[in-house]
DNA sequence: CCATAAGGTAAGCCTTGACTTACGGATCAT
DNA sequence: ATGATCCGTAAGTCAAGGCTTACCTTATGG
């Protein structure tokens, strides 16, 4: 399970409110940009790094630049977590009945 | 949904490792370092951060203390993923059928 | 062909934070 | 009481990275 979740690349709090915004539609830099408080380059800079950690991916449009969601990525960190809720109540259970040292 | 997760108290690969290590059941400070390749006091600091966001909880047992995972934390972070991929999964079936602006 | 719009990239600043060593405070055994 | 164990905290170092400004490339429109 120490698998390689993509967890670090979705920790700076403006690059999660970059991928929350992405998760509600497709959008460009400019207009994430328009509705964040850091400059345009700094969007830029977290939409490639969330690129790189396979989290979305862009298509062009003109001279504009399409980001959108990797929905298989939502669905791996949503059953990392899942799993670890799993791995973690059976330990608790564990912890319960059988109290050997 | 842009709540108070505890993402970034998660981010750090030797963190996450600890946590993980916890999800299979408590353990003390020495036991945890000992499996681990930095020293006490930094895995007594990661588990100070993972306190103060309430990912895991303490119990002394004579001068041993022993750290466990909280549970509600673990459903909250799953629930937070299982939220975010409804999210994205709607966004992309919105966009497939009513393609209007 | 030229102007404009959109956005990636480079260089640099500066804070954050992960880690180490050194130390201090509790608790148990003798 | 004394030594030993277990652990938190302080202080300091050093690399990582988030952000900005400046610049360059690419694509559309007249």
């Amino acid at each position: 399970m120490t698998y390689g979740i993509k967890l670090e690349a979705l920790a700076p709090p403006t690059r999660r409110a970059i991928f929350e915004r992405l998760a509600a539609g497709p959008s460009s830099v400019g207009a994430l940009a328009a509705m964040m408080p850091v400059s345009r380059p700094a969007v830029s800079q977290h939409l490639k790094a969330l690129k790189d950690a396979g989290l979305v991916s862009e298509t062009r449009d003109g001279t504009a630049r399409i980001y959108r969601i990797e929905p298989q990525a939502v669905a791996e960190l949503r059953d990392y977590f899942d799993r670890f809720w799993d791995v973690a109540l059976d330990a608790y259970k564990r912890s319960l009945e059988g109290g050997d040292a």
